[in-house]
Order: structure tokens, then C-alpha cells, then sequence
RNA sequence: CGGGGCGUAGCUCAGCCUGGUAGAGCGCCCGCUUUGGGAGCGGGAGGCCGACAGUUCAAGUCUGUCCGCCCCGACCA
């Protein structure tokens, strides 16, 4: 039992003026988080309580898996990340100690753990899976909403190392019923989906994402629960166009100034989805390509990445110039020299498109007969497609991405020469997988998940005390006295109890029990003790009532 | 890195346009009263007005540069 007089619980009546994330607003109002500098938040005791909660519970599951728990240090040498080739990534940090030796401030652990892996040399020593939590340093060029995008922050990561695939399978597939029992037991609503690997050069990877009011991913689910997917590789099958009667060829039609879809399809009084929108683009190789979607449509740049194989960027008005002899908005597939990367959505239909000469375009363009794209799914799903697997309706939903596991085979363990001497006597790299899940991450899914009008309603698994004691005695010695003992009767029992024993106004109480949010809250007062009794009441609002003193120990256990 | 916004008391903010002794509410400290949903009265403490450089007799206020923070975008295991 602990004293709330004695504790550092500054809560706040009113959010910080610049927080709009509730996750941001509650834990900071409730005195859990305080910032420090942009993206870098100090874990006050209630927060660190929390946090560690959330720790415990991934430890659990990760032991349960035959996880082994370990530390690997933040200064790590600049060499690693030299030998792996992730010392181009902008976001690391990195710094010098005064002998000029250079360092690195790890965003995730791949090359140390890889290190240490150059220890296993037989296939007797496999599999292996090692993990631990430490604090991760990312140069982000924008940090946010209070904990959900950190500089610096915890992560527990995790590292399988197997002898081949099909033992990274078993492992991978582990790490993924770990999370769903880890994230299940946080009490954080959650759907795990296809996911880009991102610059930790994987294969196969699964994205873990919490839906939220606030968040980085979009979470894309169909309404009848058999397709979930991040919006970056999510499929939609869209509509289908309104399209106007079809041409034998491509027809020019004048369109002054239509230099817009929506102008564009105002003009020629057609739907919006029966044009094509052309998007000239350049790769990192200063290769000119020409994607071209449905008129409706957004280019998504993952996939558009992804079919690529490079980074690219818009080409500028003399490059598309130079190739279509006209200016954007008049751009087309039709009698250019450049590679035609065409959505899907365009292989069936006739579509208008830009005629490659100001002031016009083309009606009638069938994909194949006028132009030989080279088709690739490169549009963003967007609200009113349907679900790829069975047409129901998508959902698209803000969420918080909690976790991400995913395969990068020999990634590592070739070009830090980590192999071992297998069972047919010949040497071959490790096989290995990282799973990483952000603790505060989950706390933020949990505050964002879990929350009302005045303050968070704690998962139980979640919450800093099981139990909050209020006294309210008005200065009375006789019900401090009472509810002290209660406290202490509870805590012994083995709750984690916090007693308000603060010499404040019940109204200030009651506020601040509710935004500090622990899954009960018991008074003990005047009032009630004139019935030998206590007030209890959870959190979320499904019961409360007046109990006898000796009998608050047996209704916070029961359901 | 582009666009926008904001830096004044612990917190939320006025004051800046139109230069002239730095303010309010909440919080904090003391006293009295009060005590079941953020009390009342009285007294009090608390400021390098983000930094630097200009303009001026005089700068929180005008000008410039820089720094910090937030939001949108770019970016992102």
C-alpha cells in the first residue's frame, strides 16, 4: 500500500495546450508522462508502473516460447553498422567519443545480436531465440502525439537463428502467437496484417495494429472479418467506371484548361473514374516511368515503390516536357518512348487520357490495344472499394502500429559472417527473424483503446494500482484511521493498493481518481461508515455499490 | 527538409496592432472557515517576457538572425 501523499502523482486539471492525441492529453494530465524534448518523454513513477506491466507481460510470452532474456548495450561501433550496410540509413544516430572512434545509437539491435551469433558454430547449438528490452535511439525527422512516435524509447526485440527456412517458419510462427497472447492479455483490441518489411530488408513480415483515434497506419479490415491489411499494401477491388460509349480508336477531344480530374471530368460530363490520371515519375537509377491510375484514384508510393524496385520522385515540369512534349494535365500512355506502369484498375475499360498535347486528350483508351502497359497493383485502397476476398465493404481505420515481426533470412549473418557448420558438414549463414514490440506504444493503444469523459479506464492488466483507496475524512481520525486499514487489509491480501490519504476536497479526489483510472476505486467516509461500509465501484462503469468493510476484500476479487 | 502556428509565472492564457513601472484564472505557501464530484475569505511567494543583435530617450511590444515546441506534408523496423 502506498500514500498518495507521499508519492510524485502531479496531475493536471487541464491538457497541454499543443497535445491532441487523447492517449497524449490523459497520460500527461495524469501525471504518468512529461516531455523533455521533442519525441523524448520521461516515464514519471505511475507511468514507469505501467510500462513495466505492459514489460512483464511480453516477458512472460516470450519466455513461454523459450525466449531468453538478455542486454545488449546502446554505444554500439559504427563498424557493425558499416558491415550490414545500415549506416546509410538517415534516422541512426551517431557520435564520436574522444578518441574519434565512431559509434552508433542503435534504432534496433540486427547487428549486435548477429555479433554475438558468430558464436554459434553447429547445428547443435540451434535454434535460438534471444531477446531483450532496451532503449532504442531513431534521428525521426518528426516525432508525435506524445508517445506515439518516440526518438528515444523502449522496445522489447527479439532475434530467432535457425538452421534454415523452415526452422524460421516454427520461429516466426511462435513470435506471432506470442504477440496475440501478449496484446490479447494487455487488454488492446488488435489485427495482425501483411506488412511492408521497411528498411529492415526483410521478407515475410506481419504488422501488429491497434485501432486508435490517433496513430501513424491506416488499418484497412473488411466488415465481415475476413481481410485485414495495412493501407500501404491493401487491396480494394474499386468500382466500376460509368463509362461513356467506346471508340474503335482513341478520339482527341479539345479540353482547354482542364488540367484537373475533377475539371477534366466536369468538362466532358463523364465519370471521374472512367479517365486516367498520369503521375511522370523518376527513379533513383534517372530512369523516367509514367504510372498512370484511374482518375479517381491515388497513386500509393509503397507500391508504387515496391514495383519499382527503386525510390523514385515526381519528374519536373522539363523532364515531362522533354518526354510527352506537353505539360502536366495533358499527359497520356499514348506515343511515348517511356516505360507505362498501369494500376490494374485500368486493364479492363476505355478511359480518357491525356492526348501528350495541351489542351486535349484522348476518349476511348483501352489498355493493350492502344498502349502495351506493364501492369502492377499501385493504387491506394481507398473508402468504397470492396473487400478482395469476399466484396463485402472495407473499413479504414487510424491505428497505432504495437508490434512487427518479420523474416530476414540471411540478411544479417551474411555480411557479418555469422554461420555454422551444418549437420552435412558444410558451412551455411543463419537463418534469422527480429520481433519487435514498443511497450509504450501499448500504453498508448490501451489509453487510446480504454478512456471516457474524465479520464483512463485501465485494463486491468494495465492499471499502476489494482486498487484506489479514497479517504475521505474530512479531517476525521477515525475514518483516515478506517480507511488506512482497509488499505492495508487489501494490500495484503496481494492487490497493489493507492491510498488517497492527500488532505484535499473529495471533488478533487473523485477527479483524480477517475483520470488517474485504476480498475476500482473504494471510499471509505463518514457516510459510509455510519453502516459499517465501503463505496465501491469499477472504473468502466459496470458496477457499483455500498459494501460492508469486511466484505471489499471478496467483491474487487470477484468477476 | 517544405508549409503553417506558437514561445510571457508550475499549467492555461491575456498584453504586442498603436513602444512608456509585467497581468488574469488555476496551481503553490500561511491563516481561518469548509469537507461525498476540482470550495470560500484574507494574506503571500513566484518572471532574463526563448536567445542574440538592431532601431529608439525608452522594447514583452518594432526589425533581423538563431534556437525551441506543436500541427500538416515528405519521411518512417
Amino acid at each position: 500500500m502506498v500514500r498518495q501523499s507521499q508519492l510524485f502523482i502531479p496531475t493536471l486539471r487541464e491538457a497541454p495546450a499543443d497535445a491532441e492525441a487523447i492517449s497524449h492529453k490523459l497520460l500527461v494530465r495524469g501525471g504518468y508522462i512529461r516531455q523533455v524534448a521533442a519525441g523524448v518523454w520521461t516515464f514519471l513513477p505511475l507511468g514507469w508502473r505501467v510500462h513495466q506491466k505492459v514489460v512483464q507481460i511480453i516477458r512472460e510470452e516470450m519466455d513461454a516460447i523459450g525466449g531468453q532474456e538478455m542486454l545488449m548495450p546502446v554505444l554500439t561501433p559504427y563498424e557493425l553498422w558499416q558491415q550490414s550496410g545500415r549506416d546509410a540509413i538517415p534516422e541512426i544516430f551517431r557520435l564520436q567519443d574522444r578518441a574519434g572512434r565512431e559509434y552508433v545509437l542503435p534504432m534496433t539491435h540486427e547487428e549486435t545480436i548477429t555479433f554475438h551469433a558468430k558464436e554459434i558454430a553447429s547445428y547443435r547449438q540451434l535454434p535460438q531465440l534471444l531477446y531483450h528490452f532496451s532503449i532504442k535511439e531513431r534521428d525521426e525527422p518528426r516525432s508525435r502525439g506524445g508517445l506515439l512516435r518516440l526518438r528515444e524509447f523502449i522496445m522489447k526485440d527479439a532475434y530467432s537463428f535457425d538452421r534454415d527456412e523452415a526452422g524460421l517458419d516454427v520461429a516466426f510462427r511462435n513470435n506471432d502467437r506470442a504477440y496475440r497472447r501478449m496484446f490479447g492479455r494487455a487488454g488492446i483490441e488488435y489485427s495482425a496484417v501483411q506488412a511492408e518489411s521497411g528498411m529492415m530488408g526483410g521478407k515475410e513480415s506481419i504488422d501488429f495494429l491497434a485501432p486508435s483515434g490517433s496513430g501513424e497506419n491506416t488499418l484497412v479490415t473488411c466488415e465481415n472479418g475476413d481481410y485485414a491489411a495495412d493501407l500501404e499494401v491493401a487491396l480494394g477491388i474499386p468500382r466500376t467506371p460509368d463509362f461513356p460509349p467506346a471508340h474503335d480508336a482513341p478520339k482527341e477531344v479539345a479540353t482547354p484548361g482542364a488540367t484537373t480530374i475533377e475539371a477534366l471530368a466536369e468538362q466532358l460530363g463523364i465519370d471521374a473514374a472512367a479517365t486516367s490520371k498520369a503521375m511522370p515519375v523518376v527513379t533513383t537509377g534517372g530512369k523516367l516511368v509514367l504510372g498512370l491510375v484511374r482518375g479517381d484514384d491515388r497513386l500509393s508510393e509503397p507500391k508504387m515503390l515496391g514495383t519499382l524496385g527503386s525510390d523514385y520522385r515526381p519528374a519536373t515540369e522539363e523532364e515531362i516536357r522533354g518526354a510527352f512534349g506537353a505539360g502536366g494535365g495533358s499527359l497520356g500512355p499514348i506515343g511515348i518512348e517511356i516505360e507505362v506502369v498501369a494500376d490494374e484498375a485500368l486493364r479492363d475499360g476505355h478511359f480518357v487520357a491525356g492526348a501528350n498535347r495541351d489542351g486535349w486528350h484522348l476518349l476511348g483508351v483501352e489498355a493493350g490495344r492502344d498502349y502495351a502497359p506493364r501492369f502492377s497493383d499501385i493504387r491506394e485502397a481507398r473508402d468504397g472499394d470492396r473487400c478482395p476476398t469476399c466484396g463485402g465493404g472495407l473499413h479504414f481505420q487510424t491505428a497505432i502500429e504495437v508490434g512487427h515481426i518479420f523474416k530476414f533470412g540471411s540478411r544479417y549473418s551474411e555480411p557479418l559472417g555469422a554461420s555454422f557448420l551444418d549437420e552435412d558438414g558444410i558451412e551455411k549463414p543463419l537463418i534469422g527473424g527480429s520481433y519487435g514490440v514498443g511497450p509504450a506504444r501499448v500504453m498508448a493503444a490501451a489509453v487510446e483503446q480504454h478512456h471516457d469523459e474524465n479520464g483512463i479506464v485501465w485494463p486491468t492488466t494495465l492499471a499502476p494500482y489494482d486498487v484506489h483507496v479514497l479517504s475521505l475524512d474530512g479531517g476525521s481520525n477515525e475514518v483516515r484511521t478506517r480507511a488506512e486499514e482497509l488499505a492495508a487489509t487489501l494490500a495484503a491480501a496481494g492487490l497493489d493498493v493507492l491510498f488517497d490519504d492527500r488532505d484535499e476536497r473529495p471533488g478533487e479526489k473523485f477527479a483524480d481518481a477517475d483520470l488517474i483510472g485504476c480498475p476500482v476505486r473504494v471510499i471509505v467516509g463518514k457516510k459510509t461508515l455510519d453502516d459499517g461500509a465501503a463505496d465501491v465501484r469499477r472504473r468502466d462503469g459496470s458496477s457499483e455499490e455500498r459494501v460492508a468493510i469486511a466484505d471489499v476484500l471478496k467483491w474487487v476479487r470477484q468477476d
